[in-house]
This record gives structure tokens, sequence and C-alpha cells, in this order.
DNA sequence: TACATTACTGACCAGTCAGTCAGTAAATAT
DNA sequence: ATATTTACTGACTGACTGGTCAGTAATGTA
């Protein structure tokens, strides 16, 4: 990706672009979204973040509401549609899929700007319910639907004990969404920071821990 | 004093209750903080839903911000004091500890309203840095403190593996935080509801099964 | 160069809301 | 009863902001 805003090279010149605005604008409103909450940012702190003025932000977005729903529309479903083709792809054991695929997935997501969708999913759905719908159905069914049939087929081939799939799927899923949560709220304002990397690995270590069969205990990945 | 007569009984008479309205008013606060955000609430439906006028809610506080932070205050604060009672008499084992004290505490909180701040929290620390120190003195570090000492006495009689505690603390916490933030959020507009009291059982349960020493085999190590 | 097109601007308007305060009425004192 | 105190009210205001649109300037075309 080249360099976001232009206006730090030429910044008193009025330019054309029509193709980079949406992006830029959506990129600014997640931002200042994320960080001030949707109603307490004015849609010029949007504009003026963009390098365009509060006219040009409604050129191209018909309300403020209708560029909140670009921006949750924009950062999950890219990043939806990336995960959907690689999930079919799964066959073997089911511990290394959790260790290798889920751990470096997230430990991305939290590094990403993505991260902070769901503090402001949290923060919103309830004054928006189309977007409570959105996300529902392209997010956390599709999420839970993945790690569930990874439980259910390590259960069913003896590698997982018998645990309660739907419990299992919020515990492990949970805590990685609190911790991006976590990255932009409580976590911008204090410099006691939680190391993310390393807690992403623990916790499904741990959750491995509770779930592989005590005999028959696959070895970690960590070489022979 | 005056007669207990609840505005739902006599609605329309005007009344003087000054010690029953700041208790109200923080209760009508919370309720809709949590439900709408801060920014998004306006202050006279605060004091509608308190069933006083605007008038008399800036009467007790001096603006909507001071009203913010006497909620969370309020709130936690009550509550951290009787938690912090009981820990100091914990004993023995540790894993009945997580089981009987941890699973219902958490059972209780994310029953009550109380449930309701940590959506706030999350969604307004940015904006009110001195709610973030407040929070993270009164609530954070004691739940911390109090979390990580029960792991550290399992592992040091041999209880619990080796595990580091850092990550062990958030495995336990954050899905708690995260199902009560839940509850708020994504679980207030779809009816696809998490079943909260067995989710904590089972989370802690799950936790446990990773934590405990199997009998006969070697603790390992997490981390570098 | 002159003309046409359109991305972009920012002053403006209409609506909203935090916070105020002069006034009202409930309680209390005399 | 009457006076005094004070909890309470709600119309009002000043400031702010979402959204508009007439105008400006960059680009394309001949």
């Amino acid at each position: 990706m080249p360099s976001p805003v232009t206006t730090a090279t030429r910044p008193a010149l009025r330019q054309r672009r029509k193709d980079a605005r949406p992006h830029e604008l959506l990129e600014a409103a997640l931002a200042l979204f994320v960080e001030k909450g949707f109603a307490a940012t004015r849609a010029e702190e949007v504009a003026q973040r963009a390098g365009v003025s509060k006219g040009t932000l409604y050129l191209y977005y018909a309300s403020k509401e209708e560029l909140l729903k670009a921006v949750i529309e924009q950062y999950l479903s890219v990043r939806i549609a990336d995960t959907a083709e690689e999930v079919r792809r799964i066959d073997g054991p089911m511990a290394p899929v959790l260790r290798d695929m889920l751990v470096p997935w997230w430990q991305q997501i939290y590094a990403s700007p993505v991260s902070g969708t769901f503090k402001l999913i949290i923060a919103e759905v309830r004054n928006f319910p189309e977007i409570a719908d959105f996300y529902v159905r392209e997010v956390v069914e599709p999420g839970h639907e993945l790690v569930g049939t990874i439980l259910r087929r390590g259960i069913a081939s003896g590698e997982f004990r018998a645990v309660d799939v739907e419990s299992t799927v919020h515990s492990l899923l949970l805590p990685m969404v609190m911790l991006c949560t976590h990255k932009h709220a409580l976590g911008a304002c204090t410099s006691h920071a939680i190391d993310a990397d390393r807690f992403i690995a623990d916790h499904v270590e741990l959750v491995l821990a509770g779930l592989l069969q005590a005999p028959g205990r696959s070895a970690r990945k960590t070489g022979p």
C-alpha cells in the first residue's frame, strides 16, 4: 500500500482523486469511530482526517449512518471472504489447525485496524439494528460454524474430550474478541499493556490442554 | 421522611424525595448509557426515566460527565468492596475456589445491572481518561491480583501445571467480561442468546482441565 | 484558447441539546 | 394560619453539528 494521504506532501493544493476518496474516508471513519464513538465523532472530523471537506464526504456517503455501515461492511466483509476460503482446505488432526491457523489469524487481526471493528460494533449495534443482522450473519455465524466444526471433528475422532461444543467455541473466541476490544479501549489509555501475541498462543494452548484426551495426547508442535 | 409512594402508583404528583433521587438517577443513567451510549443519551431522557425533570438532574449532578463518573464509581466501587472482603477468607485447594466462588460470582454479576458497566467503560474510557485510571486501580488490578494469587498458590502446591500466570488470568477473565459486554450489545439485538450460567461454569471447568496436573505426568511449560 | 464536465469546497440553515434560572409548590417552622 | 425554606420544574438560550447547495477550480476536449 502507498502512503495514505498526500496532504502532507502537497497540503494546500486542491486535488481530484475520485478513486482514492472512499477508501481514505472509510479508514479515517474507522479510526475516529473506534477512538471517540460514533455519536461523538463529527462528520467534519472524518472529512478532515481524510484530507477533504465535509461536502466531499457527503458526496460519497449519503449520511453519517451510511458511512458507519460502509465502514463495518468494508472491514469485515473483506476479512470474512478471505477466511472462508482457507477454511475449506482443513484436514487431518484438529489440534494443529487451532495452533497453526487460529493463532496467527487472530494475531494478524489484533495487529490490524480491523481489530477496532469489534469495539465499534459493541458500542453501536443497539442503535443500528440492521448492523446487528449483518454482523450475526456475516461474522458471528460463520465464525462459530468454523470453530464448532473443528471441535466436532476432533471429538468425533477421539482427539478431543466430549466437551460442550457451544461453550468451548465461546471459550476459544470470546477472549480473542475481548482482547481486540481491549486494545482500543483501556489498552489505549494505560501503559499496562497485554502481550497479545503471547496471550493468543497461550490461551489456545491452555484450551487445548483442557480439550485433548489425557492418554493419547499429541505432542506440541515446537519441534521433536 | 415522606411515605414511600412510588412514581408508578402516583405518577403525576410532584414529590420531594431528596434521598432517593441520586440512586434513581444513577440507575436510569446506567441503563440508558449502556443501551444508547453516553453521547447519544440526552440528559432529559435520564431525568424522565428517573421520574424527575431535567432541572432536578442538574441539581444532583453538575454535568452529564459528572453523572457518568458517578455511575461508574457507584456500581463498581460497591461491588469491589464486597468482593475484597470475601477474598481474604480463601484457603485450602484452589480448584474448588474457582469452581465455587468465581463461577457464582460471575453468574451474579452477569444477571445484575452491573454487567452493563463493562460495555459502558469500553465505549467511553478513551473520551474520559480519568475513568481509565479509576477503573484500572479499582477494578482491573484488584481483580487480576485476586485471580493471579489463586493461580500462583495452585501452582506452588503442585495442584496446577506451571502455566504462565498472566496469560491464564486473562484466559479466565476476558471471556467473562466479554460475556457481560455481549449481553448488552449483540445479545440485546438477536434472539440467538448465549446460555450464560452454563458457559461460565463450562469455561471454568475447561480451564481447570487444562490447569490441573494429570496424575503421573510432568508439567508442561508454555511460553518461550 | 475556449468550452464542457465534474470533483470538490465551505458558508449556511435547521434542528438538537447541555446547562440555566426565575418561578412553583411541598415541607417545615412559627 | 402565615412565613420561611428548599426540592423541584420546564421554558429558554447559546453553542454545536448533520446535511445542503451555489459556487469554484481542476481536468478533459476541440
